[in-house]
RNA sequence: GGGUCAGUAGCCCAACUGGCAGAGGCAGAGGACUUAAAAUCCUCCCAGUACGGGUUCGAGUCCCGUCUGACCCA
């Protein structure tokens, strides 16, 4: 041991021990150290990927390790486990490319990973590791699908969940579902049939974007707007194929009124809730007109303004809407169909994002506006989504922005029949106002027909939705934007589905004691190219000809060959965590219950599982909606204990960069600028450089590595720079010169203890001799109020502030003859969870044989934190004409009193009366005069 | 286009439910130590809070509008 601040040594050392001795094992039921109150801190598991951490990754990993130790000190059974996403695309695509397989790419990341986490000192239980690629993991993701498979969702089931709130509809068993007698009397192949229209999983024809050329189908974000394949430019068609959904849109309303319940960021709830797109509205049924073969059919539209229906003047259907081939009539025929196969391959993002460029086409036939009984032309037009609602619209032009500029483009009827406020066009207002022209007044009416005008749009929507009802042409619903989710990809490196298919196409789940089924070594999964467009998509599985074809009782069967998303690991990592070594079950339910029960400091059962979940914005929607899902399916059968996953959801924010350009706007590395002053430079060229703050990335070549970062400075300057940044859930750049700052920092804690050496010898022994037994009395107010302040900041994740207070404290400690020994360790007690490596080896050298992780975090004197004499501004008017010192308790009285014996405020108030005067406790004292 | 969040010294950031604009770090200047440099320590310097209105005894903080930026939705 040397007298220099080591921390290449200290640090490996350290993480050695806390290794070794387990020192933060979690402690599960039934284990000692499980009667501690729990606290369950979780980071969004990372997808391993091959170019390892930047420093922007682990800042969530150090925000949580910070407050899990915390806790940790503050007395609780902290379950703070890490894992790998370790199934999905990147991997697969790399092996694509280079031939390697995936399961080697994603061994030799996570060996990476791993690395690269422990060497930044993160608190996690390492025993609980896993990885969604395991098979022992998705052994248990193939088991939840099996749930979802076998149940159906009861919209009418009353129940009350066991946070004491009445629900209605959930989750059942599929065995429960009701059978319609004429069902039955048609045998076990109709009921068959019957149970899988109603499963939470099920079998769809979905359009998927498919590249004939690499031979594989491509998530929405591979493929680029102009229709080409991301990767390569080949052409992309949208294609039917058979898929597996889940019924996510059963649980709509149940997810978004839960939000309510979450302590989440509000914008994220926000983006929730615009996802899942509640909107309640009306079904209007327009009768199809004239005698063509689809005459007298009816075309059921959904509108969130039925107040609207008199200025409906068109109607639009979807490309893909079954009618259109039936009404269109014979002279529109050729032109509708061009239409209608262009836009097929346009995808959905295409249709609604261009705005500008309205397209659609007449069909020649009329409907009737049930309103008012009038005919309005039908058309076609891709803005309209078969996805949304029923696949077709009535159009009202005059307020609705995009019916508007439709209307515009191709010369239909506008008419006016919302009276907007004053001053306000009445063309395209889109707001709440007076119903009008509903119907005119000039237009004959028929009997019982429903007359809006001069009622206010809320009321006239519930009039008109009213009339609807009782005209038999419509009714009141609610809408979701939710879709069901898309479950399939055809991929190898996923998770393989627990489904066979028997000769006759019939669905046969495998059993539960089957699982898992293990995806299979292959050779060449590589897709198959081709230059047909017809070519038929071929999963990787289905030419993994011994595993496809299954053998039983002497008959065949053909596995699933689609793979799942790679969601699907993630939607319930935080559940197996409680448990990860299983083999009987998901997880154990005393485990499930421990973890994720908890309640609320009133003795409410609270509504969701872990304490802290912390990640970042990015995957604020899908994987958390997931998620919830999953979670609820598994609550309604009885198999998780909580209605809700994510009590805390914490968003970390960006980490940026500086990314420096030449004057072509080529991005130059790092290594390559030299800076003087404000100023960038090309080391080489001499060129002046241009800076900007972005996001981290290499494409921009501004990428920091913490490997880098962690030699030169070591560990706890890492973390001690993260946090100090700036607000946790803000984005912010890396400033390579501020890290300095906090080394600077760790460099003085170190030499408050350690003396330097000057003879060379025994100098691990001594400490400093200014470390004295007896407290230095003005130093022990200001460690009060540093304990109460960096308590304060921690508990609500104000790292950045409590960091500023240490080194106020430190910075007096340093100034200070002598400091009291207990007043140096309680120090290195509340710098230990941000900065544990240092603290750790000083409190070591300080005489502790036992890791400071387990000391009780420090308690403070709530006298003792106050000031007992506070300075006060004293104001005349809004000029401040000087201070006071007062004890901290003075009355009001006493504080005037001395306010105004000040000779410039006495001078101020000569001959003047005080009309008023304001005092502020602490801050200052105020005279009107 | 709609929604959400943000804008404070040269830079990163503090400022509790409105109360003297500054806690801390970086950079800069000066000094101490040193043969010198690095490292270290001490001292100092710097804005009236993007802009324009309003409410208030008092606005960085609340309200309205504008600008800029980020994110989400279309």
């Amino acid at each position: 041991m040397s007298s220099a601040y080591n921390f290449t040594e200290l640090e490996p050392h350290w993480q050695r021990q806390w290794e070794q001795q387990k020192v933060f094992r979690a402690a599960n039921p039934g284990e000692p150290g499980s009667e501690r109150p729990k606290f369950y801190v979780l980071d969004f598991f990372p997808y391993p990927s091959g170019a390892g951490l930047h420093v922007g990754h682990p800042l969530g990993y150090i925000a949580s390790d910070i407050m899990a130790r915390f806790l940790r000190m503050r007395g609780c059974n902290v379950l703070h486990p890490m894992g790998w996403d370790a199934f999905g695309l990147p991997a697969e695509q790399y092996a694509v490319e280079t031939g390697v397989h995936p399961r080697v790419t994603t061994q030799k990341n996570i060996a990476t990973y791993l690395r690269q986490l422990k060497m930044l000192g993160l608190a996690y239980d390492w025993d609980r590791e896993i990885a969604t690629s395991d098979e022992k993991y998705y052994h248990w993701t193939q088991w939840i699908f099996l749930k979802i498979y076998n149940s159906w969702y009861d919209p009418e089931w009353r129940w009350t969940d066991r946070a004491g709130r009445q629900v209605v509809g959930g989750a059942r068993p599929i065995e429960h579902l009701p059978v319609p007698p004429d069902v039955q009397a048609q045998g076990p192949s109709a009921v068959a049939q019957y149970q899988a229209e109603h499963r939470l999983a099920y079998l769809a024809e979905v359009p998927v974007n498919w590249c004939p050329a690499l031979g594989t189908v491509l998530a929405n974000e591979e493929v680029t707007s102009e229709g080409l394949s991301d990767r390569g430019n080949f052409p992309v068609y949208r294609r039917p194929m058979r898929q597996w959904m889940l019924r996510i849109t059963e649980y709509a309303e149940r997810l978004l009124r839960d939000l309510d319940e979450l302590d989440w960021p509000e914008p994220i709830k926000l983006m929730q809730r615009n996802w899942i797109g509640r909107s309640e509205g009306a079904y209007a049924d327009f009768a199809i007109e004239g005698d063509g073969p689809a005459a007298g059919q009816i075309i059921r539209v959904f509108t969130t303004r039925p107040d609207t229906l008199f200025g409906a003047t068109y109607m639009v259907l979807a490309p893909e809407h079954r009618l259109v081939p039936m009404l269109t009539t014979p002279d529109r025929r050729e032109e509708v169909f061009a239409y209608v196969n262009q836009a097929r391959q346009k995808s959905e993002l295409d249709r609604t994002a261009d705005t500008k460029t309205k397209t659609g086409v007449f069909t020649g036939a009329y409907a009737l506006n049930p309103v008012n009984r009038k005919r309005v032309p039908i058309w076609v037009a891709d803005y309209v989504l078969i996805s949304y609602g029923t696949g077709s619209i009535m159009a009202v032009p005059a307020h609705d922005t995009r019916d508007l500029e439709f209307a515009e483009k191709f010369g239909l009827e506008v008419i006016q029949v919302v009276q907007p406020p004053q001053n306000t066009d009445w063309r395209g207002f889109v707001g709440d106002g007076v119903a009008m022209n509903s119907p005119p007044d000039h237009e004959a009416r028929f009997p019982g027909q429903c007359v809006l005008n001069g009622l206010a749009t809320p009321e006239a929507k519930q009039v008109m939705t009213r009339w609807l009802e009782e005209q038999g042409v419509g009714e009141g619903t609610v809408q979701y934007k939710l879709r069901d989710w898309l479950f399939s990809r055809q991929r190898y490196w996923g998770e393989p589905f627990p489904i066979l298919y028997d000769s006759d196409g019939s669905i046969i789940p495998v059993s539960e004691s089957e699982l898992p089924v293990v995806l299979p070594e292959m050779e060449d999964f590589r897709p198959v190219a081709s230059d047909d467009p017809n070519a038929e998509p071929q999963t990787p599985l289905s030419r993994a000809s011994d595993w496809v074809t299954v053998q039983r009782d002497g008959r065949t069967f053909r596995r699933e060959t689609n793979t799942m998303p790679q969601w699907a690991g993630s939607c319930w990592y935080y559940l197996r965590f409680c448990d990860p070594h299983n083999p009987r079950a998901i997880l154990d339910t005393a485990a499930e219950q421990y973890w994720l029960g908890g309640r609320n400091p009133d003795a409410r059962p609270r509504i969701g599982g872990v304490d802290l979940y912390m990640g970042g914005a990015e995957h604020a929607v899908l994987h958390l909606l997931y998620a919830r899902f999953w979670h609820k399916v598994l609550y309604d059968l009885g198999y998780v204990s909580t209605p809700e996953p994510f009590h805390k959801l914490f968003n970390q924010g960006m980490i940026q960069s500086y990314t420096y350009r030449d004057a072509r706007g080529m991005c130059v590395a790092h290594e390559q600028v030299e800076l003087r002053g404000e100023a960038a430079f090309h080391k080489e060229t001499g060129e002046r450089l241009t800076a900007t703050v972005e996001k981290m990335s290499k494409s921009l070549k501004n990428v920091i590595n913490p490997d880098a970062i962690v030699r030169e400075y070591g560990a706890d300057t890492l973390r001690l720079y993260e946090m100090y940044m700036g607000p946790l859930e803000k984005e912010k750049p890396w400033n390579p010169h501020d890290i300095v700052g906090m080394h600077r920092f760790l460099q003085r804690v170190w030499r408050l203890v350690v003396p330097p050496t000057d003879d060379g010898q025994a100098a691990a022994a001594r400490i400093n001799p200014k470390i004295v037994p007896a407290r230095n009395e003005p130093l022990e107010r200001l460690l009060h109020k540093t304990i109460q302040k960096v308590t304060a900041d921690i508990e609500s994740l104000s790292y950045n502030t409590a960091i500023a207070q240490l080194i106020v404290w430190l910075n007096e400690a340093g100034k200070a003859p002598t400091v009291g020994r207990d007043q140096v360790e309680r120090f290195l007690l509340l710098l230990s969870p941000i900065a544990p490596h240092i603290c750790e080896e000083l409190w070591h050298r300080l005489g502790h044989p036992r890791s400071l992780a387990d000391e009780p975090w420090p308690s403070y004197d709530p006298a003792l934190a106050r000031d007992e004499l506070v300075e006060l501004a004293v104001q005349v008017g809004n000029r401040v004409r000087g201070h006071i010192t007062v004890p901290a308790d003075a009355s009001d009285e006493d504080i005037v009193g001395q306010a105004r014996q000040l000779a410039p405020v006495a001078r101020e108030l000569e001959g003047k009366t005080i009309k008023r005067a304001i005092v502020v406790r602490g801050r200052l004292v105020k005279l009107l005069i």
